[in-house]
DNA sequence: AATAGTTTTGCAAATGTTTTCATTTCTTGT
DNA sequence: ACAAGAAATGAAAACATTTGCAAAACTATT
């Protein structure tokens, strides 16, 4: 029914449809409560009849809210971060906000300029992934006084509100759980640490936790290997192939526990019978692979919807909210893929 | 250094720290070729000083493009739109754009609202994700004139640009494979359908392509499962431990074949000599999945990057680009999990 | 029917930019 | 040193809203 031929319309359009004034329109959307429900009904109508939409920038410069937030997150390929996302997506959507979305691909430094760019489109909130950023970043989100939160990554001394898990604690769980078990030849295969505060908090908490036990990883034990099914699953052949065999192989995360635990059926290992393999994450598919794994639950849904809710209170209400991190503790999840070494 | 005592920075306080007029940093922005170098020095300095940020509100409500492109996807959940998403997000900030993210879990009228919040904030172009839409979707996309593309699925007839696969030639390459290996005895797990265009089709062309072999799939071997690996590894571990098993299972997509697999082992059967599994989709982690995943490609990544192009060109050059769709066809991947029967 | 009080509405200024047009300043050639 | 032309800058209107204040329209009271 919008009028197609007419200009966008625009709140004249609708006044002058409705026989009142743009005040009044305004306040129609504003505070409605104001309104007679005569004209109420009326304006109803010659928004339908005109097929306005709001413009929200034009309230953004009042200084009215924009409804966005945005969020910053290394990629989306990783599905951990896109559950978490997703998670947050639809928290604060709940909310009436909309996310504006932004990768950075572990560059440290394009993070500033999506940062910029968040801000240009004044956004009335941020989340950034993990704890360490560019001090430029840091500045920046102080001098604009905006809420900021970073999620995923926990720690009481972080310079903004941090919501998420203890990389470090989930490191030593999976660490002294091996352990426990016995084990003292042990792998370890690592994501790069470039730009990536929670794979370097994992590694330094395993290779600190097993050098306490006594325990040093040699080199050609001690794999680097990017996020990648395949790429795991190379790196784990290669090492499973080698005449001098580990009784525990460490992930860094599910993913390359997961191609590992490929590799270990392509090479012709029993897990855990030959071999234990873990992980750290709880992806979805680690309760259901088989063998199962054991890993260290991240609770990346609470963790979305936890930041979304304390985004969310500190743009509504900045006073009060100025700092409540959370931790959303990591928890070893014990299943088949680990067990006592053979002797 | 920005002034933080001082109120937010606009481009008078700019103006007045470098000694011109606002109009003149308006255009040390917009049109910087028209400043002399030292006048641009100067602002330069000033806008340092200040700590200013433009404020793209301002500059949206003249008409100027708000640089956000509105993207509704389903869900992130599942690891296939996460990619798209992320090939999508990274092609269009290439250009200068930053995306606006919503999901509607598969609810196909809250499509609709979504929708009229991102043109509240007077996105320049929108990415739906399929073919099929609420004809008020439509309607209002066509009522504001806004470049809109139909992602990941392919159809000529589509009612408005679609650039993605043909899912019905996905779901008719593995189900001619699995006829041409001799199969007859074949079972299906599919996903719901309802708000799901592309997994219809799929199941349409599956059962049709059968039923012209003359086969059609017994009640007790068509599975309806939900999108996880959990449901689809318990599902199909039922289906497996009925005494009449099939020589073959199609499974609507990688996720649920991923499932399908890790019962097999589970309940000891051998893929592909007891059972062959085939999926649509070759999610990562298919071609190292032990064994490794006959299937279907959909190639994602580029689906997402043709999309950002194709939808980029379309709001730069409106007027030629109306109708660019594109069919990144799917390809039949045969690995391991796929055989012919045994007598 | 007139008054006081309350509820609705409209006017106009304000928001932070861009852009057209006019004015000023700088070059260049004589 | 001066005029003509070009280059750089500024003034003000425009964009789509919101909101404080004032005016108008109702209600209730006498």
């Amino acid at each position: 029914m919008p009028d197609k031929n007419t200009k966008k319309a625009d709140i004249f359009a609708v006044a002058r449809s409705a026989a009142v004034s743009p005040s009044t329109v305004s306040r129609y959307f504003n505070h409605p409560e104001l309104l007679k429900s005569t004209t109420r009904k009326r304006i109803d109508n010659a928004v339908r009849r005109t097929g306005y939409i709001r413009n929200r920038a034009a309230q953004t410069i009042h200084g009215i809210r924009s409804g966005t937030v945005g969020v910053l997150v290394p990629t989306l390929d990783h599905a951990i971060f896109a559950e978490v996302v997703q998670a947050l997506s639809d928290t604060v959507a709940a909310q009436g906000f909309t996310i504006l979305l932004s990768s950075h691909g572990y560059d440290l430094q394009r993070e500033y300029v999506i940062l910029r760019k968040f801000l240009e489109h004044r956004v009335d909130g941020v989340v950034l992934t993990g704890l360490e950023h560019d001090e430029a970043v840091f500045q920046l989100l102080d001098s604009q006084g905006i809420p900021c939160t970073l999620m995923w990554n926990y720690s009481n001394k972080s310079r903004f509100p941090s919501i998420g898990a203890d990389n470090q604690m989930a490191a030593k769980l999976i660490t002294d759980h091996v352990l426990s078990l016995g084990h003292r030849r042990v792998a370890c295969m690592l994501p790069p640490t470039d730009g990536n505060d929670r794979a370097l908090a994992r590694r330094d908490m395993i290779l600190a936790t097993l050098r306490a036990a006594g325990i040093t990883v040699p080199a050609h034990w001690s794999l680097q290997t990017v996020y990648s099914i395949s790429e795991s699953k190379k790196d784990a052949i290669a090492l499973f192939s080698q005449p001098d065999l580990p009784t525990a192989l460490i992930c860094g995360n599910d993913i390359l526990a997961t191609g590992a635990l490929y590799a270990a059926k392509a090479a012709g290992l029993n897990v855990p019978q030959d071999i234990s393999i873990v992980g750290i994450g709880d992806f979805k598919g680690s309760s259901d692979i088989e063998p199962t794994l054991t890993t260290v639950r991240m609770p990346a849904r609470r963790i979305g919807q936890e930041t979304g809710m304390a985004l969310v209170r500190a743009i509504v209400e900045p006073a009060e909210h100025s700092n409540d991190s959370l931790h959303c503790a990591p928890e070893l999840i014990i299943r088949q893929s680990s067990m006592r070494p053979r002797l």
